[in-house]
DNA sequence: GCTTGACCTTGCCATGGTGGCAAGCTTGAG
DNA sequence: CTCAAGCTTGCCACCATGGCAAGGTCAAGC
């Protein structure tokens, strides 16, 4: 529970943050924040002699970026490359669209593969009377054949 | 094919068997099957004398089972309970069915989380160029306002 | 000044389910 | 006896995230 307290009288708006205010303001954990610098996806965070992060408002974009680009399902891996094509103002948007286009087809394989198992949990679940009696089709198909063939 | 020699004469069929043998038979890798050991599944796994697993034809079923669960995505506390349910005679199949009705749930849940992105991605995908320009509505999305307004 | 509490630092461990590698022992066939 | 295949344990890695602990720092109140 932290209190409500606001020292923002002074702060130039464009001044560099502590982590917690960078993650506060990106909806980035401060321990993601951490993470992310290690990944390499913010470059080289100043430091106070002290050695307390600094966030600039253009290192707290960032921030936002990625948060949003994983709220898309995207790898840290892509996000990575995102983040390149982001700061290359020369980039070809062709180059984005392919990624974005991969991230695509993997969603659609996941969600194809949830599908199938919600497809045929739905069908062994109507069979089963849910009810104090042992019986329960469900278990059945998941013990498989009757195993009585053992020995051929 | 009569007559065809076959030297596994003398194996009875329902003698244990080493784990190669019980991962082959379930689909399960043999480090897997060890795994699914330690998180007690399996019950205590006899050992020859030199230390070698040894597996009956009821422990393979049980692998078939839980290969067979985990294909529906069920976690591997969720094939816990599962598989004591299974061996449970007196169960109640409405047990069972609260466990199957939970993991359909989530796999909604994930469908849906799935799909949003899915849907908010091709959304975004529709108006990108795809070729050598920069500019790409993706990068804009994920970048989120022009942040202008940096010092309100 | 000094205390207090919020905040920051690093570092390690855990998750879940799986794969891989390594060093060493066992087994069975030639 | 030798050699390969198979088994053993144990550790590391993934991916993204959370938690905890021990210690340093900062700002506010007294």
């Amino acid at each position: 529970m932290r209190a409500t307290k606001l020292p923002e009288i002074s702060a130039p708006c464009n001044a560099p943050v502590n982590i917690g205010q960078a993650a506060e303001q990106s909806g980035v954990s401060a321990k993601m924040v951490r993470h992310y610098e290690l990944l390499g996806l913010l470059g080289r965070v100043q430091r106070t002699d002290k050695g307390y992060r600094q966030y600039s408002p253009a290192d707290v974009h960032v921030l936002r970026f990625i948060k949003r680009a994983r709220d898309l399902g995207f790898s840290m891996a892509e996000i990575g490359e995102l983040v390149g094509l982001w700061k290359d103002k020369r980039r070809a948007s062709a180059k984005v669209k392919r990624i974005a286009q991969k991230h695509l087809d993997e969603l659609s394989q996941r969600v194809a593969a949830l599908q199938d198992m919600q497809h045929t949990l739905a069908h062994l679940m109507e069979g089963c009377g849910g009810n104090e009696r042992p019986d329960c089709p469900i278990l059945d198909t998941l013990a498989g054949q009757p195993s009585s063939a053992a020995c051929r």
